[in-house]
DNA sequence: AAAAGTGCTTTGAATTTCAAAGTAAATGTG
DNA sequence: CACATTTACTTTGAAATTCAAAGCACTTTT
């Protein structure tokens, strides 16, 4: 029997990438530093999943003025959201049909 | 709100090794070819997984002879369950908790 | 105006991943 | 029996990934 581990997107892999997307799921845009401050991460970490993620198509930088600062938010792209649901759903059952 | 990210096991993160893991929970021991065939890996790839998984302490590897052949058989020990089974609740608990 | 802080980005060293090549013993073939 | 091939892994190293420190372009404080 086989085990389909190549279903699983190599892009959530990482655990960065996939507290963003899973942040990302329920909530229309979040700021850089709020991110960061949930998952608990160093600037450049953060930074360099979130450039991988939009790589790949799964979010959306968008930069703005938050007054006299700058403020750049994320959002999941339609593909992004898609791709990460297929991957909690190869997930789920590679964990669950490990036995049959 | 954190979203608990670093409860998540690295040993575990990658996909090869989720596999092996998810496998050897359920199966009380299985030999190097079946798994190679089961998660569809070449063998270089199974092997560095696979003591990746032994150093952590996580799985045993048990050398034999099937007849005039060499046999190698993995088991997860008890530490490996334990860790692997912690790295679901985490993984359940962030995909779960991220909108609270 | 100098110093310190904010909001990111860049860089590069360290680690990880993975398949090709290697090895050693067993087995098949002429 | 000589040999090529297969089997069951292991070793190697090039490529990809990860991550934090340092960098940069501002803004704010002193």
């Amino acid at each position: 029997m086989k085990i389909h581990i190549h279903n699983l997107n190599k892009a959530f892999e990482n655990r960065v990438r996939l507290g963003i997307m899973s942040i990302l799921m329920v909530n229309d845009s979040m700021d850089f530093n709020t991110l960061k401050e949930m998952l608990e991460l160093t600037d450049g970490n953060l930074a360099s999943h979130v450039t991988a993620l939009e790589k790949e198509g799964y979010l959306h930088i968008k930069k703005e003025f938050a007054g006299k600062k700058t403020l750049t938010t994320y959002s999941a792209t339609k593909t992004g959201v898609k791709a990460f649901n297929e991957h909690l759903d190869a997930l789920e059952k590679l964990l669950k049909d490990r036995n049959t």
